[in-house]
DNA sequence: GTAGGGTTAG
């Protein structure tokens, strides 16, 4: 899997335009009721003459006829037209607005369905238990408690029947909010129960993690209707088991009960979570063959699969035949489906130039733009660190009226602080207001990667009090942000924390943290004795980490030993390699240096060239070094040159010892011009095109070396001037000569 | 009425 963060645009990207496309387009039709849905200007379809004639002969007056018309444009999911139709309709009845508020929530737009449900309410119509139970799913789906238990006391109040259907929707929606003492009180006392009130006691189980008690409910089942299995097989896998969850796919098939379409869809979520591109396309067969319509979740389904198996064709196979599928049902749920996931696919496998293309043809094909594809792309402008384009994104959401959910907010969150601007991260954050550990993650890791550890930490300590369950994600924040830091102690009590209270299997990452904690501290007996203790010998992320520390504390004779080690592991990095052979060389050893180049070359091992990129207005500009490419390259040249000359006056001085770096070194001061690394080339065309009080931002995929960062730092002295690098691992925020690191990263 | 798309780390 790619990485997201540490990516390198190809070229110099020009980014698109869109969003200001977007927001002069994007003007919502202003519905009466609704304003959710953007106008499109399709023909009408056939049942615009039926629209026609009843409005012609008078019989649209009837309710009947009106409230029939309505249903005939939901079912044929023209919710554009229904809108239309309801804010002209003369008169409203319970059937009318049901219609509406139960498709708005059966489609997702659960907002939309409780404010429709507000302005019933307020237009004095009565609810019935078709309209109740629609209003409780969408609670259930944006876990609004207090709704929904408004509605639950409104039931009470009002003498309305209780069927099984109703108390059904009651009893899911206090499960999901987590309600499990009123949950538990109705399933007591219902007395009517059925094979989905079962289904969803045994989603409650599994939720809350009571895997034995879930199976052992439905081993009871007698007779095991398709959607048993269904709900049993997704409960277990989306809570971590899923091999059991295969175990029990294999078991329906046995039994020989039929898939249906969500049982291929859960499937396909399987093999996506056990990346089993092998399974997956044979389960694409069985789809095939079974002769069950492809519907546009289950297109999506394997979109998705595809995506998450890294087999971006494939996606991109279904993705296109999506169009001649869906015709000219455009705007439909599904279809907004196929183009988020397609969208975040291209995110998650890297591709964020085809992401950002993507979403502009979906603005262009004027696609519904929902908060699944806007939380993809801030996720891309977040990897891409393009911060006037996450901007633009963001006054986009503002703009349609999105909630700030978890998902919206994290990313977002993310996106700021990724981008360099820690304060409107810091202002999301507050929006949200409400706890959600991977909201309060994104947060505390943004903290982490400003270098802010105190801060990280206290927000951290503040979630635990409140009762918020941290999860290894969490730990990876912190632990980073102790490293960054320098809490040395706080770390180790956290890494213990993690182990033994909440018993969360220290993974990959959070050995590196730990690694990192001790190393920059120059604890090397301590990793030496925490990489014995946890058997990790094995891990090159973590050699990888403790070579850096070796690095920053110059010892060499470490650093030689942790080497050998490191490529002992075969690592396909290139890093460790030249950092070796820097080391060789500094002590002559030519022979080894000439050991080391071979083992790279007999490996094949690639040097991943080092870039810096700037967005500058709607431009991405990225710069390798020794670049000659860029436009404007004699201008900057000429302009480095000239500013390096007023740095030396100052302090600065570029032939400190080059000891230890894992970039390749640099040409002699004579090749000055050439030898100049990309995010000082990047760093110039940044001044030299910005007025004088704007702040710099440069993004880079490697770390910075100590030549460039104390350039930095003299550069911000001397012009007055901040810059912002964001690099492999975190930001250097340069202001009058000094970096938010404490020079030491 | 139950089961299927998006967020944080890598």
């Amino acid at each position: 899997m790619v990485s997201t963060y540490c990516l390198t645009p190809k070229a110099h990207l020009k980014i698109p335009t869109i969003v200001v496309f977007l927001l002069k387009k994007l003007s919502p039709f202003h519905f009466h009721h609704c304003k959710f849905y953007s106008h499109h200007s399709l023909p009408f379809p056939t049942t615009s003459s039926l629209h026609v004639k009843a409005i012609k002969d008078g019989s649209f007056q009837n309710l009947d006829v009106a409230n029939h018309l309505l249903n005939v444009y939901v079912k044929s999911k023209n919710l554009n037209h229904a809108c239309k139709l309801f804010d002209e309709m003369p008169r409203r009845d319970v059937r009318t607005w049901t219609i509406l508020v139960s498709t708005f929530a059966r489609v997702g737009s659960n907002g939309a369905a409780l404010e429709l449900f507000k302005n019933m309410q307020n237009e004095g119509i009565k609810p019935n238990q078709f309209t109740l139970s629609s209003v409780l799913k969408c609670c259930s789906s944006l876990s609004e408690l207090k709704i929904g238990k408004g509605v639950h006391g409104w039931i009470l109040r009002n003498g309305v029947v209780f069927d099984v259907i109703l108390e059904n929707a009651l009893f899911y929606f206090y499960v999901k909010c987590e309600d499990f003492g009123s949950a538990k009180w109705l399933f007591e006392s219902m007395e009517e129960k059925n094979s989905v009130t079962c289904n969803i006691m045994i989603g409650a189980y599994l939720d809350t993690g009571n895997v034995d008690k879930a199976v052992d409910l439905f081993r009871r089942q007698g007779l095991k209707g398709v959607s048993i299995w269904n709900t049993i097989i997704n409960g277990l896998m989306r809570n971590g088991f899923e091999r059991i969850a295969l175990k029990l796919l294999y078991e329906m098939v046995k039994d020989g009960t039929l898939f249906n379409e969500v049982t291929f869809s859960i499937a396909l979520v399987l093999v996506s979570l056990l990346k089993d591109l092998e399974l997956g396309k044979q389960i694409h067969g069985r789809v095939l063959l079974s002769g069950i319509h492809v519907d546009g979740f289950l297109r999506n389904s394997l979109i998705d699969m595809y995506c998450k198996c890294g087999e971006m064709k494939m996606a991109l196979k279904v993705f296109e035949k999506m169009d001649t599928y869906f015709g000219r049902n455009e705007n439909s749920i599904e279809e907004v489906i196929s183009w988020s996931s397609i969208i975040s696919g291209l995110v998650l496998n890297g591709e964020f130039e085809d992401a950002f293309k993507t979403f502009t043809s979906m603005v262009r094909k004027d696609i519904d733009i929902d908060a699944f594809s806007i939380t993809s792309i801030v996720s891309a402008c977040a990897s891409f660190g393009v911060l006037e384009l996450g901007r633009q994104v963001h006054g986009l959401v503002q703009k349609m009226g999105h909630k700030l959910d978890a998902h919206l907010g994290s990313s977002l969150i993310d996106m700021y602080a990724k981008c360099g601007n820690l304060d409107d991260a810091k202002r999301i954050f507050k929006q949200t207001n409400y706890m959600n550990v991977v909201l309060w993650t994104s947060m505390v890791y943004s903290y982490a990667l400003h270098g802010r550890g105190r801060e990280a930490v206290q927000l951290f300590e503040f979630s635990m009090s409140h009762g918020l369950l941290p999860n290894e994600v969490t730990f990876i924040g912190v632990l980073t942000a102790c490293s960054h830091a320098g809490l040395v102690e706080e770390g180790c009590r956290y890494f213990r924390l993690m182990k033994e209270v909440y018993g969360i299997k220290p993974g990959v990452e959070h050995f590196t943290r730990m690694v990192d904690l001790y190393g920059r501290a120059g604890q090397f007996k301590e990793i030496k004795k925490f990489i014995d203790e946890n058997g990790i010998h094995h891990l090159r992320a973590v050699w990888r980490s403790f070579l850096s520390s070796c690095r920053l504390h110059r010892d060499i004779e470490m650093a030689e030993w942790v080497s050998e080690n490191l490529l002992r592991c075969k690592t396909l990095d290139a890093g460790p390699y030249v950092l070796l052979s820097n080391i060789y060389a500094i002590k002559e050893r030519w022979e080894e240096v000439a050991t080391v180049r071979r083992l790279m070359q007999s490996r094949g091992v690639k040097k991943q060239p080092c870039q810096s990129w700037i967005q500058i207005r709607n431009q991405v500009h990225a710069f390798i070094m020794d670049d000659r490419s860029h436009p404007q390259k004699n201008e900057i040249c000429a302009y480095l040159y000239k500013l390096i000359g007023r740095l030396r006056k100052i302090g600065y001085s570029s032939d400190g010892k080059l000891v230890m770096q894992d970039v390749e070194k640099k040409q002699g001061e004579g090749e000055m011009l050439l030898g100049f690394h990309s995010e000082k080339l990047a760093t110039a065309y940044g001044i030299i095109s910005t007025a004088s009080q704007t702040p710099i931002r440069i993004m880079k995929n490697l770390r910075i070396c100590d030549d460039c960062h104390n350039f930095m730092r003299y550069t911000s002295q001397l012009l007055d001037k901040e810059i912002i690098v964001r690099d492999i691992h975190r930001f250097h925020h340069f202001k009058h000569g000094c970096c938010s690191c404490g020079d030491y990263w």
